[in-house]
DNA sequence: CAGTGCGTTCAGTCTTGACAAAACATATAA
DNA sequence: TTATATGTTTTGTCAAGACTGAACGCACTG
């Protein structure tokens, strides 16, 4: 009966580790992310994590590091206890959400140096080149103000619940 | 001279290679692209793609299947001719566009899937998953909707501009 | 019907990087 | 101070997969 309940908290590790590494992370990183959205409590210690994950403490260690620098959890230092303990940061969906503006504004990027480096050339690329750095420039333009809105509207939401 | 435009083509593909990469797409692939977005005429053949990026025809001739079948290039083939070409498809854009939606889509059902395994469990990674899971279903919303806002401020570009 | 040019596929190599295990560092408690 | 518990760093191993080179298949051409 637990066990039901066990093997599916491990498949949802496993798959969120499969998404993470499919977005570039290392798969340990994503499995560590995993687990900390439905652990409970939601701030666990390395002990547990090297448990529940079947990694070595080395591995966690370096994991958890990694999604502290990209701003995906925090340590969360507990008085009288002589351990870490990590949780998924507040801020994490913000991040996520800049992330994905950052790759929007490299990959505009790219379009603005193919346009110089294609020159005067009047070609059929050009016309394809212009309209994706458009498009690109529209979405880095627009999504802030998007996500703006998706917090404003949140922000009432939640008034209304409480 | 011609020299100094050579290296700096170089480094862009290389460049867009390691972008490529970095999303999970084989280097070879970003690199295919990175030259099929500055290259003249925009259609290449595959004996110019092995030259210019100094592969084999077999990594050519396999990542240009790869690039088909996401939908981000083309094959062209000319009447007369023996030798395939390709291009970048003119729907890349959109492709990329709706990959990204993809991405959104499958991290929304995590914190859905993720919501189901908390049960009734009263806790802090609750409001948190919640908070995400609106998130990620108001982007799945809105970002279609912006899209389209943006074909047809562009598609009114275009008529003016032509 | 050979012969030739082109694309595909397959087997092998080589690099990259994820991970484990162990050595190391640091801090707390006795 | 010594001992112990915890986190970090490093070294080594192993697997995945990107890429090459060669074998293969296929169509067109003489």
């Amino acid at each position: 009966m637990n066990d039901a309940r066990h093997l599916e908290e491990k498949n949802f590790v496993e798959e969120v580790g499969m998404f993470f590494e499919q977005t570039g992370l290392p798969r340990m990183a994503g499995r560590i992310l995993g687990w900390l959205m439905i652990s409970d409590p939601p701030h666990q210690t390395t002990g547990e994590l090297t448990e529940v994950l079947m990694a070595s403490k080395g591995s966690i260690s370096t994991m958890t590091r990694l999604l502290i620098r990209i701003g995906l959890i925090e340590r969360v230092s507990l008085p009288g206890q002589r351990h870490d303990c990590f949780r998924i940061k507040p801020g994490a969906s913000h991040q996520l959400f800049k992330d994905s503006l950052t790759q929007t504004t490299a990959f505009r990027q790219f379009t603005e140096r193919g346009l110089e480096l294609l020159g005067d050339k009047a070609q059929l690329n050009r016309q394809w080149l212009e309209d994706m750095r458009d498009m690109y420039a529209f979405f880095e333009r627009e999504l802030p103000a998007l996500f703006e809105r998706w917090e404003k509207e949140h922000k009432g939401n939640k008034l209304q619940v409480r």
